[in-house]
DNA sequence: AAGATTAATATGTAGCTACATATTTATGTC
DNA sequence: GACATAAATATGTAGCTACATATTAATCTT
């Protein structure tokens, strides 16, 4: 892009992930010490490390100090997704959002709740259920649970307007996060607020953040029929 | 860990994270330059501009060329997977690993198939249906094709014996990847051949490779129920 | 030969400088 | 005032140096 003469990092990294797409550096090997490769390339060494960095955070070598870098035999598919605010997923494909409280009560959390959040006894937090709506159809039905030690100031909040989803992300940053991905079968309440049939299959997104050691929130959001996930390229 | 006299980039981005966890840095807001920061810091400018660049990666606050730097007000969700070839996934559970071919053949693909490699007409592709199991028990029903203009060489293969998943992760490196996850319902082969009730849902990962623009596979690989896929910390 | 100690070495990190690049802001022209 | 042009500015990138750190290889004890 620039003159021909100066080399990007980006320019390296290419060069090196197409040598081991082409097999020069076979899976297993172990590629040249940062310096020599610099001196091929007519570039620093920091040049080549900034390169390498980016293939080891891929998944597509090693790097070990004074081991080398290692081309890996057993790659990895290694995907990001981003899961925005339910309201902002469902206006970015250009549909009218709503969001509709459904139950809001104070209870004792059970067991498969404090396994989410590693806690060992029942305390009591607020869940509060609800759905989300994209061009007035159900889109996500979400189930919540929120720690009030950590997060008391959501007893003031009022839940018939603003979603907790959207309250939480805009007031209450969390330092761990933890998501899973999952399918269930329709039944009962989901069935019924995602005006799914009985017995189809639900995509559930299963998320719990802590703040430091302390729970915030868990939740497990059900999807509608026919919902899908894609990887950020 | 070193002197306390030296901060490393990993610490800085440490305290500018804390500051927009806490609000000192509100959502919209513009960070002091780079520069400021290094200085307030007592750092390297070069130090503060990785801090940043990581915070930026990670989705918490956007950097623009003399536009400065923003705490991004309506923050991401974003989480990396890591989908391991079968053999080690399971394996690394501590279970046996066993795989089955299916079927093996030559097919024209349809339009689903089409779709998914972004190609506007009908070939003919290797279509593979197998079977991997985890200590004898169905784990995933994977139904694959492959362009045999880009990877001819798999008609070589012995797939009774080495799965084309294991094969061509081996073999057939790619710089191009989709993935997406959905739910679907166990129904005819699925449910056949995962042994599970007609209806019970089904967790799906479908994967779309490209070599350049030449597709190579793409694979509908389909979990036994209560497959969970959590995200890597 | 086994185990402990020391040296060698490849990567990791931080600081500095210099310049590139994208945007915004200011300025000039009609 | 509208539009084009020039200056200012914050981040992006590359190169250099110096030193830290982890880990392997060599060496020395016993």
């Amino acid at each position: 892009m620039t003159d021909q003469t100066r080399l990007s990092w980006t320019d390296v990294r290419d060069e090196i992930r197409a040598r081991i797409l082409n097999r020069t550096y076979a899976p297993g090997d172990r590629l040249p010490r940062d310096e020599d490769i610099a001196q091929e390339f007519g570039c620093a060494r920091t040049t080549v490390h900034r390169a390498m960095q980016d293939l080891s955070q891929t998944g597509l070598v090693e790097r070990k100090r004074r081991g080398g870098t290692h081309v890996l035999s057993d790659p990895v598919t290694r995907a990001t997704f981003d899961i925005p605010i339910t309201r902002r997923e469902v206006e970015q494909r250009g549909s009218k959002y709503d969001y509709q409280l459904i139950r809001r009560s104070v209870e004792l959390t059970p067991l498969t709740i404090m396994a989410r959040f590693g806690i060992t006894s029942a305390i009591k937090m607020l869940r509060v259920k609800a759905l989300h709506l994209a061009d007035n159809r159900p889109y996500i039905f979400e189930d919540r649970w929120i720690d009030l030690r950590s997060t008391p100031a959501i007893m003031e909040v009022d839940l018939t307007r603003q979603s907790a989803n959207e309250w939480l992300v805009h007031n209450k940053p969390y330092s761990r996060l933890d998501v899973r991905f999952s399918a269930m079968s329709a039944e009962g309440e989901s069935a019924r607020f995602l005006e799914a049939p009985e017995g189809s299959a639900l995509f559930v997104i299963e998320r719990t953040t802590w703040i430091g050691t302390a729970p915030i929130t868990t939740v497990q959001a059900i999807a509608a029929p026919g919902y899908q996930l894609a990887a950020q390229s």
